[in-house]
DNA sequence: TTGACATATTCCCATATGAGCATATTATTC
DNA sequence: GAATAATATGCTCATATGGGAATATGTCAA
């Protein structure tokens, strides 16, 4: 069996890194013609298209015409799938950065007693 | 140009639902053998292997030998540019969520009122 | 109608699959 | 050392790329 299309689900869809780059153009929520997508990454107008191609048929966009242009907006709830997802395996380095927080507040407290100490002692 | 390795980066490891199911089956962050991935998922033991050689190349899974046996260990931390990307685009879903809540203490408030009401009419 | 402009589609090509099967490698035990 | 167990590797095959270039389609404007 060959690797699954990239029209297949979400996880392979966002898998190309050029389709990233085209759904953080419109991370704004608001309507972009595809002439601006080309320009802003300057890419190749049909690898444009291409791309966005697939990221319709994965629901990840959606279309409309507006006279000779077709206004790509931006469908975010089809990633909450990969955010479900990886949010299973978060814990993973959020543990690391409470510990980090927790000496670095440690470390604080430390320096609050020395600090009040040496007030005392300039009493 | 064909598509990106597999091996590339954590998107296009991540991107193969096989691959998804044996890091869940080493969230427990414990060593786990290749065996008993087999056994967990029902997989042919070429697939598991292969699978876990390309995750071991991205780096989210980490091997020992022990005896015969080699364990692999879940190694989340690697995950977490996925968590970072998606957390981008968690907002257009969790706010559609606040509506919901918003709705929910609405009716909530509505129906104390109506229940408060009735306990006057009680009186 | 004829252009000019914005997008989509088609073709070809090099390449990376993932599955299935057979076989090699390594370690253990008798 | 031989047999066995646990994994890894090598092979072939069908298939889905993504890029580039050329071209088709669709739309507006004069």
């Amino acid at each position: 069996m060959p690797r699954a299309a990239t029209t297949t689900d979400v996880f392979n869809a966002i898998a190309e890194p050029r389709r990233r780059q085209i759904i953080a153009v419109l991370v704004d929520g608001k309507e972009h013609a595809v002439g601006e997508v080309v320009s802003t990454l300057r890419l190749p107008q049909p690898a444009v298209s291409k791309h966005l191609g697939v990221l319709r048929k994965v629901g990840i966009v959606s279309v409309s015409k507006r006279g000779q242009l077709r206004m790509y907006r931006l469908n975010a709830k089809e990633l909450k799938p990969v955010h479900d997802w990886v949010k299973t395996y978060e814990r993973f380095w959020t543990h690391q950065i409470d510990k980090v927080k927790e000496r670095a507040e440690q470390k604080m407290m430390q320096r609050m007693e020395r600090e009040n100490q040496s007030t005392r002692e300039e009493e």
